[in-house]
DNA sequence: GCGGGCATCCGCCGATCGTGGGATCGTTGC
DNA sequence: GCAACGATCCCACGATCGGCGGATGCCCGC
């Protein structure tokens, strides 16, 4: 099998020669370049196949979150993995934001991060076991669909509020249900009592925050089965 | 060292004796009790100290998720690693908000396993490869914060604006910054005008849909050091 | 010094919105 | 059958909102 070909992109030139050794004790792995700072990183994966970069963040000229942001829109099919000393809820967040498929702390053991860096350029990712927790608990605290934010709410007077929340004026309301402007008046009065809402500008801030926003994000409606 | 107390939670018998060699193959592990549906499971849980339930999804009785927002309920210190053998979108999502710290897939190799177990019983998590990749795409389809959002506004007008996307009427807002309602007007004004929006419902929705609403979740705030 | 951006005020107008009342019609359930 | 509920419509009132024009001071940069 041909071996998977690594660029390492960390800035102390003695972690860095520790690294390269580590890594080609697996006969999988090839260490085809290393560098130490994001700018070389860019450039040389601008210039030769490399099918993963194992990313520090702090590094000079270019810091990693840039460089991994730069590598994934220049080269689409080189994964990166960060390896780094920190793992910060924001850069956690902005490393993967910016491109990252793997993220791993280096305390990691030897054998585990070989490992890693195959997993990412096998297609998968890799998150060390402290950084995947982070993750669950951003994942956790992300809006949450409330299933019961229109309960009180009939069928017509939900979709009220759909046309309320994507900013339509009480005419244009009536205008896609066919309906008269008082007739919508009155079906807004009642979404707005039974919800307990002072004015439609609530309504859409309630529908956002109850995550019943017609938001795409697939984080907001998560199912259990029945 | 205190050897960890793991319940088996999985209804294929066979499966489970062999889940018991696999694990009892490290002295660190101690199988307590392996049982076939969740009932038993949350049962056990409330009964004994166990330190990690080994939980499968597709169960009898009380389904794996369900199992998992019982136990993390009524012993918020056990840990939940759902060892499953699918890995979709909406089934990890949901284990983790009922509470799963970790999420392994059956093709698992057992060290791994036995790695997994250990670490989520450390208080990290555990996310297989595979898994670690769903998530980290839905983490970067989250709601993303556009910085340029409020690019053209003055300081004043991006208050204003707060303001106005927490849902104060023009008179509140004048009364938080003893300003007159006029003035306000003139902010508000100001504000939908360069933003080229329509009024102020558009306004709330328009910072929701770029992230800049008040949201304390941390997802919408990726910082990249400057 | 003088324009230009900014924050602050003012009044006026028309449109929109929220709320009060009341009315008809159909379905569903006791 | 009748009560209860929901959907639909109507009118009128006052509050709020958005848009227009104009005004004053301030500070910064040319």
């Amino acid at each position: 099998m041909r071996p998977v070909r690594v660029l390492l992109a960390e800035d102390q030139a003695m972690l860095r020669g520790a690294l390269r050794a580590l890594l080609e004790a697996d006969p999988e792995i090839e260490v085809a370049f290393d560098v130490g700072d994001g700018a070389a990183a860019v450039e040389l994966v601008r210039a030769h196949r490399i099918d993963v970069v194992l990313m520090d963040l702090r590094m000079p000229r270019l810091d990693g979150v840039r460089a991994t942001a730069e590598i994934t829109r220049l080269a689409p099919t080189t994964r990166v993995l960060v390896l780094t000393t920190f793992d910060a809820d924001e850069l956690v967040v902005a490393a993967i934001r910016a491109g990252a498929c793997g993220y791993v702390t280096k305390d990691i053991r030897p054998a585990a991060l070989r490992q890693a860096v195959l997993d990412v350029a096998d297609g998968s990712a890799a998150l060390a076991p402290g950084v995947a927790e982070k993750v669950i608990g951003l994942l956790r605290r992300a809006p949450v669909a409330d299933p019961d934010a229109l309960a009180p709410l009939t069928a017509r007077e939900r979709e009220i509020f759909g046309l309320i929340v994507a900013g339509r004026s009480n005419d244009e309301i009536g205008a896609t249900l066919h309906l008269t402007r008082n007739t919508v008046k009155t079906h807004v009065r009642a979404v707005l009592g039974k919800l307990g809402l002072r004015d439609r500008v609530h309504a859409v801030i309630y529908a956002y925050e109850h995550g019943v926003a017609p938001r795409d994000g697939l984080l907001s409606s998560p199912r259990v089965s029945p």
